[in-house]
DNA sequence: CTAAAGTTTGACACCAGTGTCAATGTCAAG
DNA sequence: CTTGACATTGACACTGGTGTCAAACTTTAG
């Protein structure tokens, strides 16, 4: 699929997914003519990159928490002791992040749940660009 | 106390705190001389608003979150339809970040043990910037 | 064949969050 | 009283993520 698709599909702008190229954070094989071309697969990382974004991780960091992602899903055997070290801070600094978000959310439930508004938390559903 | 020490102990620069408090998140007494002080609860208040700050919340949005913890808290009994349906938007954006960020968070830690390094996931202590 | 829609690269621009510096004022210790 | 540490305000500047526009090319539809 070309970038216009790609980009209606995970709903993040053609710029923005231009720019992720550039970041290193995406590949993409070129067509004869020099368009960009997708996969399937493109689809889910475009989100997860955008949705990491949007979490403030810094590009810099999305690369290698996806990579992170990708080995530990092919069981890669071992790495370098520091390479482990520097990726157990960034686990600290991502679950920071994590907490502080989860304390809001519950915040906004509990006020939604007094405030006998309950029924909008039913709509809980399609998030926005998760994944 | 005053804002240095405010500062040392959020792990805030003085420069931040000043700015949040431009931006509406922070509200600060003035001594006499001018100086701004704060108490035990601001400290709280920063470490929160840093927090969400960097879990890539805008400060407009910053404001709306922890003036619903605040709410949530003091157990308000009702809010404008309007504004209740305006935190369940805000609410699945929270809930993206944070299914987002849980994702990578469970893949450094499977990686982690993958590669033999649990050890580094008991030092999974003292929260970089957290609450 | 032509017009419209989509793509490419590259430039310019904007905004929010931060750092840093300067000039001035306050206060505590020697 | 002087010095040094800390505050105040305000300005300037940088960076990263985005929007937008332009010029040139490709592809698709009519």
């Amino acid at each position: 699929m070309k970038i216009g698709e790609l980009a209606t599909r995970t709903g993040v702008t053609t710029r923005l997914i231009r720019y992720y190229e550039q970041q290193e954070l995406l590949e993409a094989d070129r067509a004869p003519n020099g368009y960009r071309t997708y996969t399937e697969a493109h689809v889910e990382r475009v989100s997860r990159v955008a949705g990491l974004v949007q979490a403030g991780i810094p590009t810099r960091l999305v690369k290698v928490l996806l990579d992170t992602e990708d080995a530990a899903a092919r069981k890669q055997p071992t790495c370098p002791r520091e390479v482990a070290e520097q990726l157990a801070t960034e686990l600290v600094g991502v679950q920071a992040r994590i907490d502080c978000l989860t304390r809001s959310r519950d915040a906004i439930r509990s006020f939604l749940t007094a405030t006998q508004h309950e029924v909008l938390l039913r709509e809980e559903r399609e998030p926005a660009v998760a994944v």
